[in-house]
DNA sequence: ATTAACTGATACTAACTTAGTATCAGAACA
DNA sequence: TGTTCTGATACTAAGTTAGTATCAGTTAAT
């Protein structure tokens, strides 16, 4: 059972690194450079960000993309469902029909319950908490002079 | 996203099926009508149960499948890691190597926080619990005379 | 004006997973 | 000794994942 595939991990890995660059462009082959994620793969994703107007993009020599909202602004949850769809249980869900018996019912009743948890845990981590996080964590592991 | 597959789904419906008959055997085809599950594909769900340890068979006429063990102590979580594997972030974590980056790091450690809360989520959830909260909802349906 | 550095759009691929189907052998009951 | 079962295993179609590749068009610098 995978939670995130590569084009949410690398995507969310990308925004922090734009988070960390705000208010200039950065080329798709920079980030691809410094995240060590393959390059064309990451310009398809930076295109679907940009899309959903994630990621603001400038074309030509000079051009690259750049953070299009506030980091705190932008949850982890956006990505998973840009890249993998919203949190279901099965598709019967969507068709809104009732449960065929109810053995279905009381099994998926509890499978509502965590999936209704996890979007709660993937809506409270934002790209800014991420950032935040990360600068923490490198002022700790800074030798002392 | 996707949180159960099919054989998961079919699994844990075909354990409440056979928690609810507890001390006979049932027939795979018995069970494939009762639930509306394809025979040939529950019959290979049942023998993944069988080996283990979850569900007891009996060849021959009059043979058939029985809940192996205490429906309380079959949890959600146990089905899912047989047929889908345990609940992972990605494949760095199984290799224990230390993340290549630390922009990786600070998401992956909020992955594994909500990792480990769907994990004790899908623990809480035994076949015992579903079979009672499905004979309370037939209590409740159930029309007064 | 030309070239180099960029994004936009889109087509293609290999490998894997999911959800099933099909078959044959052998055990047990009647 | 035939019918009803499981055991074991092989096969398939469709979808998803994780990439690669190509060409067109834009912008900036020379």
């Amino acid at each position: 059972m995978k939670v995130l595939t590569k084009h949410t991990d690398y995507a969310v890995r990308a925004l922090i690194s734009l988070g960390m660059k705000s208010g200039s462009w950065v080329s798709a082959k920079a980030v691809s450079e410094e995240q060590a994620i393959p390059y064309q793969f990451l310009r398809r994703i930076l295109q679907e960000l940009i899309k959903n107007g994630l990621v603001l993009s400038k074309e030509g020599a000079g051009g690259g993309v750049m953070l299009g909202k506030d980091p705190d602004t932008i949850r982890v949850k956006d990505v998973i469902e840009i890249f993998q769809g919203q949190v279901q249980v099965s598709e019967c869900m969507f068709r809104k029909q009732l449960c065929s018996n109810r053995a279905n019912c009381v099994l998926r009743h509890e499978i509502m319950r965590i999936e209704q948890l996890v979007n709660d845990e993937f809506s409270k981590v934002t790209v800014g908490k991420l950032i935040s996080d990360l600068k923490r964590v490198q002022v700790l592991s800074e030798p002392k002079l």
